[in-house]
RNA sequence: GGUGAGAUACUCAAGCGGCCAACGAGGGCAGACUGUAAAUCUGCUGGUUUUCACCUUCGGAGGUUCGAAUCCUCCUCUCACCA
């Protein structure tokens, strides 16, 4: 049992530190049926959840189904600092309303993968507010500067001379500090968080704790790119409450390659199934489109239902294969007579007159399926279908 | 505290009195090709009830000039070096 559920948490994770102490948990679990507990860090600031911040959920709530208990930390504390990894500007506070507004909203996305019964939502900042700031000068002398530019991104900067804040120094001494104060027994994080995790390690240590965490971390996932990160602020991402028909069509316009690296993270798949896809597609046996779709219906289904991943696929073959039209559009309605440029830009299809005539001289404007000419055109009285582009559609009435 | 350098469109980055709505690269959008892919090639990438025209942009405020992103003054902010 033990040695299964431990196979099942092991798949796609990037590197577990103390592996021993995650199979005496297990085991523990097993034999004594005591639970244990999964941290996992999140920040307030962008409550919208995206399919690279599952990753790491679905992990939990893996693990959720052999005795854990999750920890779901939300930052408001530390989030005033802003975690240093990579290059964050310096961070806008947040107030106490839209922080709690902003856990809400984490809460109803973050159930749609973890189970409610077990999972404790808490707020690092009761008890960062208690620690007071002798607390505060404690928690500092636990760690030293030499070891802290031991993180990557820290040397690198101090050695090309570019300003590290001693506020930044804090951060990773304050998350560290969370897996103290909630007694975690795993933390999990994506790999570039290791450093952060390891520090949970440590000052469980320091503090007499009486246990060190295990550390889980996951692969980042790239973004839709296939270069980047997934990341809200480079647009790369596919939200967990997105749409069905939006969901399956960003799905499908991934690259073959970054196919396979979604299949091994986000799949519940055996990974033999998916060797097999993947040499099936290689043989030339199956059409990658085949392969990408099965992963993109997985998903849809997953935030939303089957038969709503079916309606997306259909819908989507019927677009982008057949090019035929969407079955919903929005409406609008104009009065006639109107430009079409001015058309254009009044619903939305185009930012800008200036844009829309761009477009239409290279020929991105259809009207009605015909590839519109005339960049001085006037819509008359009628209905019309508007298409810019191959994605945006929308059926105008001039009245 | 002292000295020097810099601030240009989404980002990086040219331009240093008229030829500048501003080179180039990345990104983005569109077209061709396709599997709405990827790769590749091509075009576009301030705005305007209408474009061989007009209007607003080069950190901010003034000034010089027929004319300024370019010169001068002050301010704000960044960075580097020294202390």
């Amino acid at each position: 049992m033990v040695q299964k559920a431990l196979k099942e948490i092991k798949r796609g994770v990037a590197e577990i530190i103390d592996e021993e102490r995650v199979t005496e948990l297990l085991k523990n679990y097993y034999e004594n049926g005591e639970n244990y507990y999964i941290k996992a860090g999140f920040d307030p600031t962008a409550p919208d959840l995206h399919l690279g911040h599952t990753v790491l959920i679905q992990k939990m709530a893996l693990m959720q189904k052999y005795g854990a208990r999750v920890q779901f930390v939300i930052g408001d504390f530390t989030g005033m600092i802003g975690d240093p990894t990579g290059k964050n500007e310096t961070r806008k506070k947040l107030d106490r309303e839209t922080v709690l507004k902003n856990a809400k909203t984490y809460e109803e996305q973050v159930f749609k993968i973890l189970d409610p019964k077990k999972t404790d939502i808490v707020f690092n900042s009761t008890w960062f507010t208690e620690m007071g700031s002798i607390g505060l000068v404690e928690l500092t002398t636990t760690f030293n500067v030499a070891r802290m530019l031991e993180r990557e991104d820290f040397e690198k900067r101090f050695k090309s001379n570019t300003p590290i804040s001693i506020s930044e120094f804090l951060y990773p001494l304050l998350q560290g500090y969370d897996s103290v104060a909630l007694k975690s027994d795993i933390e999990l994080g994506g790999t570039d968080q290791t450093f952060n995790l390891l520090m949970g390690r440590h000052l469980q240590r320091a503090y007499n704790v009486g246990k060190e965490q295990a550390v889980i971390t996951m692969p980042l996932l790239e973004g839709l790119d296939g270069v980047n990160k997934m990341s809200k602020s480079l647009g790369n991402y596919i939200g967990i409450t997105e749409s069905a028909d939006d969901m399956f069509g960003k799905l499908m316009s991934i690259s073959d390659e970054l196919m396979w690296k979604y299949y091994e993270v986000l799949s519940d798949k055996d990974l033999e199934e998916i060797k097999e896809l993947q040499k099936s597609v290689d043989e030339g046996s199956l059409h990658p489109k085949k392969a990408k779709e099965m992963l993109a219906l997985e998903i849809v289904e997953r935030y939303h239902d089957s038969n709503k991943a079916q309606k997306a696929k259909v819908e989507f073959d019927k677009v982008h294969s057949k090019k035929e039209l969407p079955s919903d559009m929005n409406e609008y309605a104009l009065s006639a007579p109107i430009w079409i440029a001015k058309a254009l830009n009044e619903i939305g299809l185009e930012s800008s007159t200036s844009q829309a005539r761009r477009d239409i001289k290279q020929g991105a404007v259809k009207i009605d399926g015909q590839k519109c000419q005339d960049e001085q055109l006037q819509l008359q009285k009628g209905e019309y279908i508007l298409q810019v582009g191959k994605r945006k559609f929308a059926k105008v009435k001039v009245v």
